[in-house]
RNA sequence: GCCCCUGUAGUUCAAUGGAUAGAACUGCGGACUUCUAAGCCGUUAAUCGGGGUUCAAUUCCUCGCAGGGGCACCA
């Protein structure tokens, strides 16, 4: 429909002698300002010099004629705005063809022929998944698949850190604790902290772990060039690969109920070698320098941070290994657009990542472009692994699914429902935004949550379903408005969709789409009051709404990533 | 100290430079007892402060104030 309104004003603005100014369609949220208002009179009156509701009305009548029948009203009002109200035979069509498109209603073309590879999530392997990674998984997820309902093939990935300190932490309480072969993330978890602890206690401890963390990196450079290894070195080797092995069986369980499916999963062990070389190669042609013995990139000639690539014992840090990620990225899914999701905590590190590879690979980096989102934060204050106040990612889910059996005992029905409370919760709000989580309250689950829309159509496919059966029992005596205002204003908000999800894709905002839904489900909640559907007097148009109702909000949920259910 | 982000009802969040700033929670009041009450209807309540740009500013610029984050060998 904004296409349609754009171009009708664009041939008006034509056959007039009007300029091709700038101007906007937007829905209305005022119903007597009609179902679209345009600005574009009062963007071109000053270069014509004339009144702008003078312009109006002179484009408002060639709008008219061009739209014909597919127009209730079009109509000067405030300042100089155009409101363009359409006919009911012109929901019709619009409703006819998203009946015919059924899950393809929604789906558009403008990015079709465009490769995007999305990384997201980043979980690191001997750690645990906290909220902030579900945040990033949520948002990742469902960009994604925005990004593929507009038509472009997407690679999932998401990128861990499986050596670096944080994992000889891990090892070294893995060692202390005499544990040879992990089998559960919470062995590795208290292990984790165990070695933070004592990386700070003392610093006879501090040296032993930067000793293991370099013999780490030796032994996988080892084994990645097929060296024989030591006793020690295979021990070594062995005790990772089973930690890291046990931390990603526990991220999959998540992702799996998150409906989540990566097509890449990159580790920093893969990245060192062509980030090292990377480095190295720039050293040599001065876009990095030796300072202090490390690898420095000067970020502060461009007015951002100077950061260590290399360290002085000879390890990368994490702007290298983003870097060799870039590369091999790259290689494995040549790409139109790489998009990386993370905190926005990180933004000062890609900066200065993507100042660097701008140098090494122009191409490469002009294409790269990182995605902030802001923090889940806790009303409790801030999350630390040391002091054990981090909230996982499935201690979260298990809360609110013992929140959501309080309404209903069914195992997946429970874990549906919290599922599309999380989704929802991180998705409502502008994806840049920090979320403040109070771990006490939890989350809503009803009013404005996921819940509530996913009940909304429920009750769709609920009536639908008695529908089927053949459910045209006996005729209500229940008295029927005189001219429902209901089944127009749902109408009037489906017709809109497209243009919805096409908007929350261009801004890489999945809340539009939620505000939009939300406020779909509540038309429809008041639509499902206040009429009669099964044995009313016009059943056939009220069941094609609910028909309609439910295919878009289905099509809605999909795309966030908020289960759809059946019965609850 | 320097850089980045954020300040909207009591609370948690929306809003494409546009018209009367939109929800939810909480409070209070109500309806139906018929397709699922995790629902429906009604009601009170807000743009941090000062300047500026604009026909029009919650939105852009600037100066304050407040909060969060980042600033060399962590990721």
């Amino acid at each position: 429909m904004h296409e349609l309104v754009r171009t009708v004003i664009h041939e008006a603005l034509d056959t007039l002698g009007f300029p091709r100014g700038e101007f906007t369609v937007e829905y209305t949220t005022h119903e007597s300002h009609g179902d679209v208002a345009t600005n574009i009179a009062m963007n071109i009156a000053k270069g014509l010099e004339k009144s702008p509701r003078e312009v109006a009305q002179t484009l408002a009548d060639a709008v008219r004629e061009r739209l014909g029948a597919r127009a209730k009203s079009v109509e000067v009002a405030g300042p100089g705005f155009i409101n363009i109200s359409f006919s009911a035979s012109f929901y019709e069509s619009v409703l006819e063809e998203a009946l015919r498109a059924g899950d393809a209603w929604g789906s558009a073309t403008m990015l079709s022929g465009k490769r995007i590879i999305i990384e997201y999530a980043n979980p690191n392997p001997f750690k645990e998944m906290h909220i902030g990674h579900l945040m990033g998984a949520i948002i990742g997820e469902s960009l994604s698949r925005f990004f593929q309902n507009a038509g472009a093939q997407t690679a999932r990935d998401t990128f861990g850190g499986d050596v670096g300190p944080h994992v000889a932490k891990a090892l070294f309480g893995l060692h202390h604790s005499g544990i040879s072969t992990p089998t559960s993330s919470k062995e590795i978890g208290e292990a984790y902290v165990y070695g933070s602890r004592a990386y700070e206690d003392s610093t006879d401890t501090h040296d032993e772990i930067d000793k293991l963390n370099v013999a780490l990196y030796h032994v996988l450079e080892k084994h990645f060039v097929n060296e024989n290894l030591t006793q020690d070195e295979q021990e070594l080797y062995e005790t990772w690969q089973a930690g890291r092995e046990v931390s990603m069986k526990a991220f999959e369980h998540l992702y799996e109920m998150l409906d989540i499916h990566f097509d890449y999963v990159f580790y920093d062990s893969d990245t060192v070698t062509p980030g090292l070389e990377a480095v190295k190669r720039g050293l040599s042609e001065n876009i990095f320098e030796k300072s202090d013995g490390a690898i420095i990139y000067r970020g502060e000639k461009k007015g951002l941070h100077t950061l260590v690539f290399v360290t002085s014992h000879g390890t990368p840090t994490y702007e290298t290994k983003d870097l060799g990620l870039a590369l091999i990225k790259e290689k494995k899914f040549p790409s139109d657009k790489s998009i990386i999701i993370t905190a926005n905590e990180q933004v000062g590190h890609f900066n200065v990542m993507l100042c660097a590879l701008s140098e090494i690979e122009g191409a490469l980096a002009k294409k790269t472009i990182h995605v902030p989102h802001g923090f889940m934060r806790l009303t409790t204050g801030k999350m630390s692994s040391r002091k054990g106040t981090v909230v996982t990612a499935s201690a979260l889910i298990e809360n609110v699914i013992a929140i959501a059996k309080e309404k209903n005992e069914d195992d997946e029905v429970a874990t549906k429902v919290a599922i599309g409370a999380i989704v929802y919760m991180v998705l409502r709000q502008s994806p840049g935004a920090d979320i403040i989580f109070d771990p006490e309250k939890s989350l809503s689950l009803e009013g404005d949550s996921g819940p509530y829309i996913q009940y909304a159509l429920v009750r769709a496919l609920s009536v639908l379903r008695s529908a089927g059966e053949g459910g045209r029992d006996a005729t209500s005596s229940r008295p029927q408005h005189q001219s429902p205002p209901h089944p127009y204003i749902l109408m009037r908000t489906l017709a809109q969709f497209p243009d919805v999800v096409a908007y929350a894709q261009e801004r890489m905002a999945p809340n539009f789409l939620v505000t939009y839904l939300t406020k779909l489900a509540s038309q429809w909640n008041t639509f499902y009051a206040s009429e009669r559907i099964i044995g009313g007097e016009q059943q056939e148009q009220m069941l094609r709404m609910a028909k309609l109702f439910a295919q878009t909000m289905s099509n809605g949920m999909k795309l966030l990533g908020v289960p759809i259910l059946e019965k609850m």
